[in-house]
DNA sequence: ACTGATATATCGCCATGCGATATATTGTGC
DNA sequence: GCACAATATATCGCATGGCGATATATCAGT
């Protein structure tokens, strides 16, 4: 049980990776951030989550990867940073489609079964 | 990952069983049946889950309980079958109502990020 | 009698979410 | 210039808990 706050994002958090994915390429940390924003901060996906998640779709061959350097504006010698750019692959696309679709099934059954909204008074 | 039909239950069992027994007293083996005939055998709390649950929800406080005994048919002197009954408490109505609005949050959260509609091709 | 459904219960594996931690670079406030 | 926060990616390990397996007992149907 428990139910913490965080528990919010379980089973859901490749679906919402796929769905920012399919807005078109991001890197991680960008979408970890565009999730955050998007929700108050209600939803944070944890780079120990976040990473392997991309990893696991990326070695499905749901996403496609790229590295990019950004170099620091003030020091354009420097080593730069890293970014690992994500993007959907076909195959990705497709199970987006497949994702949502279970998710509203599975929305519609467990709605099926909760209470009709009885009285006004709670 | 992984996504297995059985992960559909996945973090509403709780949500599922309260709202049964918001319909009515139910004891557990008859809260699996309701929900697997209510959902063509797609929702399934198997036994390992479900009866550790109302455990737990009992001990909450979430949960009262009652035994019965039910004699067989043409035995009335054997031993018959017991069933415990469970009912909800004023706590578990009220914990149904945090549930349901957390989860009609949490929908509303994750609908928001995902794709509209694009297209009529699929 | 035997099989399958009814009914409750516990145990332990293992999957995995997530906190903790590590590393490196860039941006910012003083 | 220097400290600190933010940016950016990555791995590890534990703790939680879902769920299959298993156990036990009774009742119904053939």
């Amino acid at each position: 049980m428990a139910r913490r706050p965080a528990d919010l994002i379980r089973g859901a958090s490749d679906l919402l990776v796929l769905s920012i994915l399919a807005d078109g390429p991001q890197y991680g940390y960008a979408i970890a951030r565009r999730l955050a924003a998007g929700s108050d901060g209600a939803v944070r996906l944890s780079p120990g989550v976040l990473y392997p998640l991309l990893h696991e779709m990326e070695k499905q061959a749901l996403l496609l990867s790229s590295w990019e350097t950004v170099q620091a504006r003030d020091n354009p010698d420097g080593p730069g940073r890293k970014r690992k750019w994500y993007r959907l692959s076909a195959k990705g696309r497709r199970r987006l489609a497949q994702r949502v679709a279970a998710h509203r099934a599975y929305q519609a059954l467990i709605d099926s079964f909760l209470p009709r909204a009885e009285g006004a008074a709670g």
